[in-house]
DNA sequence: TTAAGTGTATTATATCACTTAATACACTTA
DNA sequence: TAAGTGTATTAAGTGATATAATACACTTAA
């Protein structure tokens, strides 16, 4: 599928992955951007699911995902909104982060890597990306 | 599940992820690592099966995957073999591991981290993991 | 008060990936 | 000939994912 926005979060779904799992990781990553502003209200369980014509139970699924990493908050009646607090945002990227290069660097370690060779595959791999985008 | 040797090959299974994938990344790990030698055997079909207590159809589809990735040859009526040519298994090699950086930098990417941040971020992880074990 | 829009819960159904099970066949080696 | 290889087939079960159809409690604005 190609890509759609709703309100101001991009969204790119495929079948790849579960669709739940896809919506989650797009909202959090526009929070983490801060492509969706603090306390700022995102898209209602039944808008979402009708844009991106899946069934509203998949949206509410990832929905409650990010409630239980504290990233949004429900205001029954009214929808559902990014958290105020800026220091909950940061703290959660810095977790999902370091859990990413956790993961990268057993990835690693299992093909045999030595930890220099991976400081400087990575310093490679991010000069080549620099050239393409700042 | 604790960890378990058959052959030379170490193997951890559990059930976050499906057995056929757990044991074609430790195999390939071992042959990365060359924990198993070029031309070297590895289980049979059966053998590994009865000592992992899982069906041979599971151990038969990771190690078609196997030999769809080149690391291994079978002969029939003989067993499986660890390919004897040094540069495929190192091809393979780079090229996972190029898999495995594009994956991680497209992550952190997605949390809205800066390549300069990345790269901190990754020798302060290495530094941390060196201190553990060289 | 009413209607529309929120999140939420429930029950049922369907599909698909994964895994097991039981066999059978072709080949190699001792 | 017997035992051990990889391989193929058919059948069945399980769990995660997704859909469908409703219903309820709450909030807001007309």
């Amino acid at each position: 599928m190609q890509e759609q926005r709703i309100g101001s979060i991009r969204f790119q779904i495929d079948f790849s992955q579960p669709l739940y799992e896809q919506i989650l990781e797009q909202i959090r990553s526009a929070i983490a951007k801060g492509e969706i502003g603090l306390g700022q209200k995102i898209p209602s369980v039944r808008e979402l699911a009708h844009e991106l014509r899946i069934n509203p139970n998949t949206v509410m699924r990832a929905y409650q995902e990010l409630e239980r990493d504290g990233l949004t908050e429900k205001r029954r009646g009214q929808g559902t909104f990014v958290t105020s607090s800026k220091e909950r945002v940061e703290t959660f990227r810095q977790e999902l982060a370091a859990r990413y290069i956790d993961a990268f660097l057993s990835q690693m370690e299992s093909l045999g890597y030595s930890w220099s060779d991976v400081a400087a595959y990575v310093k490679k791999k991010i000069d080549e990306r620099s050239g393409e985008r700042g």
